[in-house]
DNA sequence: AGCTTATTGATATATAATCTCATTAAATTA
DNA sequence: TAATTTAATGAGATTATATATCAATAAGCT
């Protein structure tokens, strides 16, 4: 039970900031795109860590994707996301959360549990509006 | 709606079966490094293709993973998986499949769904016996 | 101010998958 | 059966995402 200790640095406020501010589900190097504009001495080594770092702390929440890059949100209550499959975006969605789930499971095969996640594919409004006007042509 | 003709080929035929002969949930390239054993002239990238294709058309399963290379399951019905966080390893998971979640979401942003997808994590009974084994150290 | 060492930046490397394009070979037709 | 058409393949380059390495930097303590 060593406590690690944990440094505050000018990179780690300045990645947790911009995540915030994006208020989206950015990817990391959609952190670091926005980091990179206003503070270019920042490396995208360091915004990958520090947002892993930061999701390992709980301090936000990594959200995996079956396809493509993580994304990251700074509301670290549980929900589920939807992702568009055709450009990646992705959104809250409304369900109330299933915590129970993984207690309903029967039998897996001598697997210790240890998470479930659920998510949704769609696909968001701006490719549905792209997919229309594709279609008339 | 015009009739896309599909070729029926040797590769196509030994990835099949290769993949029913795993059995397991093996990912593209440990189904490439099996066909690989016996056809050494069958390429890395028919198989990813091939199996993609497969999977388009329903003859089998692309099983999407939150981290690392997907998986594909020659059964079809639908089910659950639990993927090892370790090693990766991959399992059915019995539980009742929930047809009616998407049905459930309340809002969702203007997305169209088109898909659910719920998978659990774990660690394998391989991985926890190493896991005992390390910790005695 | 000086010390210790966690953190960073730059870059190399790993992993998973797709793309390109000349060549091959299914399936159809003559 | 031979010729034709073009889907599919093989080899390798390329992309996307992420992690590892390691010397240099700087946070937090004394």
């Amino acid at each position: 039970m060593t406590e690690v200790p944990e440094r505050n640095t000018r990179q780690k406020s300045i990645i947790y900031d911009t995540l915030c501010c994006l208020d989206n589900h950015p990817t990391a190097d959609c952190v670091y795109e926005a980091v990179h504009e206003r503070y270019p001495a920042i490396s995208r080594a360091t915004v990958y860590r520090v947002l892993n770092r930061f999701a390992d702390n709980g301090v936000i929440q990594k959200v995996g994707v079956n396809r493509g890059a993580d994304h990251f949100d700074h509301r670290v209550h549980p929900h589920y996301h939807i992702c568009c499959t055709r450009c990646g975006r992705m959104s809250d969605v409304e369900l109330p959360y299933m915590a129970e789930l993984e207690r309903r499971v029967g039998d897996c095969r001598g697997y210790r549990i240890t998470g479930c996640s659920v998510q949704f594919d769609g696909v968001c409004p701006e490719c549905q509006r792209s997919e229309e006007v594709g279609s008339v042509r």
